[in-house]
DNA sequence: ACGAGGATGCTCT
DNA sequence: GAGCATCCTCGTC
């Protein structure tokens, strides 16, 4: 069984961690782009107030509440789009949301997508844009060889642990996980 | 470096 | 109608 499959099927608490460092790959618009994952946050469906499934199954978060390995993508702001990978077991509908990386392949396709040259993963809206994820990925695979992909990498040598960004609720748990490691 | 303010649209009350 | 899991620009220090 693919081990990375193992990892998104564990508690979210396990995978947020175990992802940093990973890479995520996009073929969208034919266009290759690539990061690696050094910022995420954990949500835990139910059991988490700050949690986008916390009020139960709505017709946003249904991929959460689907199979781990799956990619939940909204709408943030009215005008951003974040996305979480799924995370298990089945049915809780926990998630690690994607705040940033480090761009490894498609840097111009970033750059012409972002409209700038600077900052062009360094924050969860930000990573979408750079690596072409809208709405349409809601539901996404990402262990397969869809247009979004998951693949290992290497496991960082130093993770900073501490509280989620940009949230009012459950402000006490310490579940946004950070590497400064360059890949 | 850092903070304030505005843009913008969907979700749920 | 309120409240966002955000980003950008422009002001200060």
């Amino acid at each position: 069984m693919n081990p990375l499959r193992s990892i998104l099927e564990g508690p979210v608490l396990d995978a947020a961690p175990a992802l940093l460092g990973w890479r995520l790959r996009s073929r969208i618009d034919n266009v290759v782009t690539e990061i690696v994952v050094t910022e995420v946050e954990a949500y835990d469906g139910a059991n988490d107030p700050a949690s986008h499934a916390f009020r139960g199954r709505s017709p946003r978060n249904l991929t959460m509440f689907g199979e781990p390995g799956g990619l939940y993508v909204y709408r943030s702001y009215g005008i951003h789009w974040c996305m979480n990978v799924v995370t298990g077991p089945k049915g809780r509908a926990a998630a690690v949301l994607l705040r940033a990386g480090v761009p490894t392949v498609g840097h111009v396709a970033m750059v012409k997508r972002r409209g700038r040259q600077d900052h062009l993963t360094d924050g969860p809206g930000k990573l979408c844009q750079a690596l072409g994820v809208t709405g349409v990925h809601d539901g996404a695979r990402l262990l397969g060889r869809g247009v979004l992909s998951l693949k290992p990498g290497l496991a960082p040598t130093t993770v900073e642990q501490t509280g989620r960004i940009g949230i009012s609720k459950a402000v006490d748990r310490t579940w946004r996980f950070v590497t400064s490691d360059v890949v």
